[in-house]
DNA sequence: GTTACTATTCTTGTATACTAAATATGGAAC
DNA sequence: GTTCCATATTTAGTATACAAGAATAGTAAC
C-alpha cells in the first residue's frame, strides 16, 4: 500500500517559506538572499536552500547572477506592461472558458475573497489586500478547471504580485480597483460574459 | 571591470542536455531518470544532477515523485486539451501585437523554418521536424519583443512538444499542417492579421 | 497459488568538506 | 586623493559521505 502523506522536504519547506516571504513583500524586488544566510535562518544546511533558490528561479521569482548572489526578482516597465498583455489574455481565457456551473461553485468563495480584499483595504493593511486580490484572481482562473491555464496564470500571477507591491497605488485607485471586483462577480451572477470581459479588461489596464 | 563571459556550471549544461533530450524525443514521457544513472552518464556526482531535475520539475518537464524517483512529464487526453486552448490564446496573443516592422524583421527566419519543416517531413525525420515546427512558433512570438509572452509560451512549447512527439500524425495530417505555415506567412506578408488569426485557430486545433 | 510480513537493497534527501571564482580590502604608486 | 594591483575573504559550485524512506525480494502462513 503507498503511502499517501509524504512529508515535505526541507528543501519543499524552505521554497515554500521564501516565495511566501517574496509574496507577501517581506522579501522586496531587488533584495540579495545568500544561501549561507538562509542557511543559519532556517537551521538547514545549504543544499536543500540551494535546490529551493534555484527552483525560485526557474519558477521566475528569483534572479541568479552566476558565481554570484541570486536576488529577488524586479520588474523593468517594459517587463510589467508585458506582463500585464498576457495576464489580460489569460484572465480573457478564462472567461471564455467559464460555465454557469462552474460560476456557480466558486461565486461564494470569490464573494469572500472580493469582501476580504475591501476589509483590509480599509484596515490599511495592505500586503494582506495584495494577497486577497491575488487569490481572487487565481480563484476565477481556477474556475474554469483547466490545470494548464492555471498553472500559468499561477506563474504570472507571482510576479504581479511583486508589482502589486513596489507600486504605490493611490487609496482611492485601490479603492476603484478593488470596487471592480464585484462588479465583475456581478456579471458572473447575471451570466453577462461580455461585461465580465470588459471588466476584466478595464480592471487589468488599471493596474499597469 | 565585470567577466562578460560566464562559464556555464555543470547543473546548466547537465539542465541543458536532458532538457534537449526530452525535447528531441530521446527520452520519451513516462521514462524513469535515477539521479546516479545520469551522474555516471555524464560523469559528474549527484549534486548538479539533481539540481537539474529540480529546475527542470519546475519548468514542467519533470515530474517528481518525492523520496522516489524522477519522470519525464506525460500528458492525460483532458491536459492535452487543455495546454491547446492555453496555446492558442497566446500564439492569438502574439498575432495581436505584431506589427508590420516586427514582421518584416523575422520574415526571412518564419520563412526558412518552414521550409526547414518541409524538407524534413519529405525527409521522413520527424523529430527534426517537430523541432522545427517547434522553432517556428517560438520565432513567431519572438517577433513580438513582449519577454513575458515568450517566456510563458516558451514552457507551454515545451510540453506540446511531447505531445507532437507522442502523438502519431499521419503523414497525410502533418503535411497538412506543416503547409499551414506558409498560408501563415502568407497572410503575415499581406498583413491580414484577420486571416492570420483564422489560419493560426485551424492550425492549433488541428492538431489536438 | 496467493497473501502478508520481514529483511534487504536501492534511491533519494541532507550535511559537510573542499574547490574555485567573485568581491572586498589594503597598500603602493602616482 | 585617486588609481591600480595584489592579497585576503567571502560565497557559490561540486564531490562525497551518510541518513532515511521507498521499492523489492524472499519467506512463511494460509
Amino acid at each position: 500500500m503507498p503511502q499517501y502523506i509524504v512529508q515535505d522536504s526541507l528543501a519543499d519547506k524552505v521554497y515554500n517559506l521564501i516565495k511566501s516571504q517574496i509574496l507577501s513583500g517581506e522579501l522586496k524586488g531587488g533584495m540579495v538572499i545568500p544561501e549561507e544566510h538562509l542557511a543559519q535562518q532556517f537551521g538547514v544546511s545549504r543544499t536543500p536552500i540551494r535546490e529551493a533558490i534555484r527552483r525560485l528561479a526557474e519558477y521566475g521569482l528569483v534572479v541568479l547572477k552566476p558565481r554570484s548572489h541570486a536576488m529577488v526578482y524586479q520588474f523593468t516597465e517594459k517587463q510589467a506592461s508585458d506582463t500585464a498583455k498576457v495576464r489580460l489574455a489569460l484572465e480573457l481565457l478564462a472567461i471564455e472558458l467559464l460555465t454557469p456551473a462552474m460560476v456557480n461553485k466558486h461565486i461564494t468563495e470569490l464573494s469572500r475573497l472580493a469582501a476580504d480584499c475591501q476589509y483590509n483595504l480599509v484596515v490599511g493593511n495592505r500586503a494582506e489586500l495584495f494577497v486577497k486580490d491575488s487569490l481572487f484572481h487565481l480563484e476565477l482562473v481556477k474556475c474554469t478547471e483547466n490545470e494548464a491555464l492555471f498553472s500559468m496564470y499561477e506563474r504570472l500571477d507571482s510576479r504581479i504580485q511583486l508589482l502589486r507591491i513596489s507600486k504605490n497605488f493611490s487609496d482611492e485607485l485601490l479603492g476603484n480597483i478593488i470596487h471592480q471586483h464585484l462588479l465583475i462577480i456581478q456579471s458572473l451572477k447575471n451570466n453577462d460574459m461580455q461585461a465580465c470581459r470588459e471588466l476584466m479588461t478595464k480592471h487589468v489596464n488599471h493596474q499597469m
